[in-house]
DNA sequence: TTGAGCAGTTAAAACGTTTTGACAACAAAA
DNA sequence: TTTTGTTGTCAAAACGTTTTAACTGCTCAA
């Protein structure tokens, strides 16, 4: 055999039309049981593979789909926030348990990433992934529903949000939160994240904890709060400049695991003590979290059941299917920077 | 307009034939700069993309690379090693940089991985990541270099070995391990990992860290090795095991990060202290190492680097150039672990 | 005996590119 | 004037599938 093995090739070992062979191969009713037979045998000899990109075009889709990954300007280019590392895995698996390939992409700027694996054929859809500023985001989102792309997003769920998403209850995260630093009684609690509309996910957190320490009768300082990105870096100074300013709390919640872990080092450098002194709770529960010192309390976002939503909403979505917004249960975790 | 616009609609507006349209765009010298110009504004105008799938197909190749990862067997089903995660990132860098887009695959069962991507004209090229048994890989290797499949593998170049492969000085490593703990005078040291053929990295690396201590006149112990595949449960548990039969020993060279922090956490068990009484050296850098407590002291393995020759390799391999083993330097990060 | 219905198969028409070979139009050389 | 290039452009042939529409032989009912 010179080159590789087509269709054709195994029509003619087979000693069957091309067409059938198409059709034993994609296991279409049409076809005789023998015939079929034949045919596999023949394709398996050969190390036949039907070709994905003629079967594309022909069929006029890709069974891909691409997954944009927004990354936070870091100070070290190649880390990845962690949590989206592990989403990424649980994509992936979904992906693959439903026949379909993922192709991945960084996008590092926020004004101007590539959307077109829609238009080019290279994916039937899209999923976006990771805290980006959410009002750069808006006119994004609409000009690809504009263009009818298929796409899902990684995130709140903002009222009147256009697009179609799948997101922690980050409301609820949040008043976990709140409610477990409530009944060890540190009522004095600081905040470190960003409570704007430009992050809706470190804002419901924040909300839902403030909600519930309102609930009991408590209110939070607009003092204690310091805004942040999801970083370690941006954590570690949020907090310094607090402790700077000698703005004094026993308890700190993070808007995510990052954020809580720079803080726990800026709160050490300073000579206060983590918990004795002030008791730490963040978001995520990225694998770093069990091994810091002491190991981290936080709120769990169960990134098996995302990711595997986010396919599955997404192929609704290609299919043409009715589909919703969903929102996934939090867990808190305790651990020792809390007790 | 009905559909997406194709370039025969492209040619239809700019008043050229199709055939000159798809030379414009694609830059070919054959095509008049004013030509191309007006080419180029209607495809913009039209929101044009090329069709990936009739391009690859006519094309014959797919401008796309496979990344197939292979999972160590590990409690935790979605967690994956955080070294190869890293190196995902600046593969997929690479990736973009070269214009080749990245299809991501996790392989979890070391028997019967797929490894058609090529054969179906997915991707052009494989790469291949992961701790695995390299003795059951040998025989997979060779029959994707009989199939003529490009892949390059990330893993210690053993002699002799079939495939085309990148990766760090393991050897060299484990001496710079090795001369650390012999300029702080911890001699009495232990090893935790598998130096076996089933895992030539790991065995390159007590080798190195081996002959180096023979170098100073020290000989290692084979009673104080313990075997352990690259996980944190798995590096505790060897480490128990070790107390448990009374080994006594006053430094600890693990053969990979994850091992390293298993081995702390049982150290820390038994009431042993690190670095007080046993320093504790790992493998990788990954993430997590510098937010243990006491922060790890570890090999760094370049990972931006790495991805860049995986990939660069790879395409050479494509492009039929002759490509060489790659050998990437390694070098020592000194944290607290350690002194 | 004819006609309808069914099961299995086939030839041929897409799908949207890239690329080969031919052909204009024009300028320069003979 | 004819020849020889040069520069753009084009029509048509791939690339390897999937799918439509048509065509065999059949069997069964009228």
């Amino acid at each position: 055999m010179k080159g590789k093995a087509t269709s054709f090739d195994i029509a003619h070992y087979a000693g069957v039309s091309q067409s059938t062979v198409s059709r034993a191969l994609r296991n279409s009713p049409l076809v005789n049981e023998e015939t079929r037979r034949r045919v596999y045998e023949v394709a398996k000899q050969l190390n036949y593979k039907v070709d994905k990109n003629a079967s594309n075009l022909r069929a006029q889709q890709s069974s891909t789909l691409a997954l944009l990954l927004f990354e936070d300007p870091t100070a070290d280019e190649s880390q990845i926030n962690p949590f989206f590392l592990a989403m990424l895995g649980s994509i992936t698996r979904a992906c693959a348990s439903e026949g379909y390939d993922l192709l991945i992409s960084f996008q590092s700027t926020s004004a101007d990433w590539q959307a077109d694996y829609e238009d080019s054929h290279r994916a039937d859809g899209i999923i976006l992934l990771g805290y980006g500023d959410y009002v750069d985001y808006q006119a994004k989102f609409r000009s690809l529903l504009e263009q009818n792309t298929k796409f899902v997003c990684w995130g709140a769920s903002v009222d009147n949000r256009p697009d179609l998403t799948v997101s922690c209850d980050n409301y609820g995260g949040g008043k976990l939160a709140a409610d477990h630093l409530l009944k060890v009684n540190r009522k004095d609690c600081a905040f470190i994240g960003d409570a704007s509309e430009h992050s809706p996910e470190f804002f419901a957190r924040y909300q839902g904890f403030k909600d519930e320490f309102t609930r009991h009768g408590v209110t939070l300082s607009e003092r204690k709060m310091a805004n942040a990105i999801s970083t370690e870096e941006s954590g570690y100074h949020a907090t310094r400049s607090l402790i700077a300013n000698n703005i004094v709390f026993n308890s700190l919640f993070a808007a995510s695991d990052l954020i809580a872990i720079g803080a726990i080092r800026a709160l050490k450098e300073a000579g206060i003590k983590v918990p004795e002194d002030v008791h730490v709770v963040g978001f995520d529960n990225i694998a770093v979290a069990s091994f810091t010192n002491p190991p981290l309390t936080t709120v769990q976002q169960d990134t098996t059941l995302a990711g595997q939503m986010l396919v599955f909403n997404l192929l609704k979505l290609i299919r043409g299917e009715k589909v919703e917004n969903t929102l996934l249960p939090p867990k808190l975790i305790v651990r020792g920077s809390s007790i």
